[in-house]
RNA sequence: GCGUCUGUAGCUCAGUGGAUAGAGCGUUGGACUCCGACUCCAAAGGUCGCAGGUUCGAAUCCUGUCAGACGCACCA
């Protein structure tokens, strides 16, 4: 009865020992019921857990108020628990202060780097697909959402024990390569490309669709180009891959400044001769019908257009190339789940390539996991690298770390390693931002607003936890694990000990809801309850029992915020 | 037309069917002889798009509706 939670392999779960208590005293409930029905009260008087009673209402046919105020009286004293109340209905349970502070912080001084790590998903491998920029095109802002919820990811399952191994599905592959080929032949010069880079290469791809639009048969020359490199043709596969180690080399400027590392480039492009076996495969399964020329899997069974496998030229498509990188990664990395990072307007393409696998007999199908994000837009203007209208992820890199620097030089001009600094926090505010928000949401980019560091910003918490770091370094003795609980004991402490406690579950939640956020807003409220704390109470006082007991709440603080900074991806420097 | 997502304070957003819907920005007014003021405190600011329904109880679930975004065959 005492293992259906996993969290409490490593500390006091609260709700599970007040469901226990409540346990034997509700005998038509089972102890799990009441853990799911205990609930934490919206406000500090009304106790740290409460079970409303209206449910227990029906069962035991009488009032909540009834219920309540007759189980008040049949809790038996606990140690752990200071008082039980009857309120309206509800049944609050005040925790013993002492003993909760102790346990948590006791917690989080032993733990350290690992409070909130879990090994839940030992020997379980997690495919994550993220970031996946095209080559020859610029890395914008639109591709900033991808890269740090994948990488935020990443670390979460990580943290609580799984294997992660992070996929850059490159998109050096399709008829984009076409356009650019035939673009460069008419408009590009090998020394302006080498010269101008991206941006260059960027340039001459706008200009191809300015010029498509006036001359509809740059198009088809385009997609001629396309076959002839999926045919090996020599002089279009040269230029393909010049173009994609120009793209490389740019793209991962950006990945050393966001500090991110993927486990695999196998982009579109490796996919390439492995394309053939599974349309072989999805002929011999029936599943291939001809239609308008192209080769099709018919989804109308399912209330899905159908899923386009063979252009009517014989070239591949995206869900081609999905369908045989899903089957290459099951087959390579035996995962238990792939996910994939990309904007919402892609559902459609995952609910049918994913149908696409199930009707091929693959029981994994449920394994892939479509994890969307909303749009990044510029003003009311959609981003489109074709027209030109981006923001390069670079530039705003670099204005978040130039605007840093220009802070830092304010107030701590004496500051080491100000560069390094500067671009950890600029990073940081701009990745934090991303971050800050459930991602489902779209997202208006404003300059100002990015580079606003006040207020719910990741320097705000950065710099929470490089006051922490320098009230311990200022201390200058290590802190004794065997601080005095009872002199934590204003409500600010308490507080801070609470959201403390939060944190295994919060990891556990931003997991199961792929969700980031869960821990960026986690952390905005970690970093106000202890600055409240900070301003209230003087930390370094005189008295060496109370000094050393506020200092392992801090201590536990800086741990825990570091921790979940690092799970978003952030670096939390000790001096900024 | 069909489908998916979104709609909460002036703005950007939180909010597990549960108690008086919360933050930040902005506005107004405060707090540094004191551990780092990128901080903290306070005030003002709400028909949770709208209308029904389910429920002891709805911002949350259901139906309808309005508005916006996105998608719906050879781009990814």
């Amino acid at each position: 009865m005492n293992n259906f939670r996993l969290r409490s392999i490593n500390m006091l779960d609260i709700k599970q020992m007040i469901s226990e208590i409540l346990d034997e005293k509700v005998p038509s409930l089972n102890s799990e019921e009441i853990y799911n029905m205990l609930e934490y009260p919206p406000d500090d008087r009304m106790g740290d857990v409460a079970l409303p009673c209206f449910k227990l209402s029906r069962i035991l046919r009488k009032s909540p108020v009834q219920i309540a105020e007759e189980l008040v009286k049949e809790i038996p004293a606990h140690p752990r628990i200071e008082k039980v109340e009857a309120v309206s209905g509800y049944l609050n349970f005040f925790l013993d202060k002492q003993s909760f502070v102790e346990d948590v912080l006791s917690t989080v001084l032993k733990e350290q780097d690992r409070y909130g790590a879990r090994d839940i998903g030992k020997g379980k491998n997690i495919v994550i697909d993220y970031s996946a920029p095209n080559i020859a095109k610029p890395f914008h802002i639109g591709h900033l959402r991808s890269t740090v919820i994948g990488n935020s990811l990443y670390k979460i399952f990580k943290f609580l024990g799984y294997n992660p191994v992070g996929v850059n599905h490159l998109g050096d592959w399709g008829t984009q390569f076409g356009k650019l080929i035939v673009a460069y032949k008419k408009w590009g010069s090998k020394e302006t490309i080498e010269k101008g880079g991206i941006k260059e290469l960027l340039a001459i791809y706008v200009r191809f669709h300015e010029e498509a639009e006036k001359d509809p048969a740059l198009e088809d020359e385009a997609r001629q180009w396309f076959v002839k490199m999926e045919q090996g043709d020599k002089e279009a596969l040269e230029l393909w891959q010049w173009f994609k180690d120009i793209s490389l080399k740019e793209f991962n400027k950006v990945y050393d400044l966001l500090g991110i590392k993927f486990d695999s480039y196998a982009g579109e492009s490796f996919y390439e001769d492995k394309m053939p076996a599974v349309i072989e495969e999805l002929k011999e399964k029936n599943l291939l019908t001809e239609s308008e020329g192209a080769m099709i899997v018919d989804l109308e069974e399912y209330d899905m257009p159908p899923c386009l496998i063979v252009k009517k030229d014989g070239s591949t498509l995206y869900a081609t190339r999905d369908i045989t990188a899903a089957i290459y990664r099951k087959n390579t990395y035996d995962f238990e789940k792939c996910i994939y990072v990309t904007g919402a307007e892609q559902s459609l393409h995952f609910k049918q390539w994913f149908k696409v696998i199930q009707l091929m007999g693959y029981d994994w199908y449920d394994q892939l996991i479509h994890v969307p994000f909303g749009m990044v837009s510029l003003g009311d203007e959609k981003l489109s690298t074709r027209a030109g209208k981006v923001v390069l992820l670079e530039d705003l890199l670099n204005q978040a770390i130039k605007r840093t620097l220009e802070i830092i030089n304010q107030k701590n001009p004496n500051l080491e390693n100000k560069e390094e600094v500067a671009r950890q926090m600029g990073v940081g505010a701009v990745v934090f931002s991303d971050l800050s928000s459930n991602r489902i949401k779209d997202v208006s980019f404003s300059w100002d607003e990015i580079l606003n560091f006040d207020g719910e910003t990741g320097p705000y918490v950065q710099y929470t936890h490089a006051r922490a770091c320098s009230l311990l370094r200022k201390a200058e003795k290590e802190v004794d694990p065997n601080f005095d609980p009872a002199l934590l004991s204003t409500k600010e402490e308490f507080k801070v000990a609470k959201t403390l406690y939060l944190f295994p579950d919060k990891v556990i939640t931003a997991m199961k809801e792929l969700e980031p956020s869960i821990i960026t807003r986690y952390l905005i409220d970690l970093a106000q309850e202890f600055n409240r704390f900070y301003h209230e109470h003087p930390i370094l006082v005189e008295d060496e029992a109370l000094r050393n007991a506020r200092l392992a709440l801090v201590s536990a603080v800086k741990y825990t915020l570091k921790n979940g900074l690092q799970l978003i991806g952030l670096s939390a420097p000790e001096r900024v």
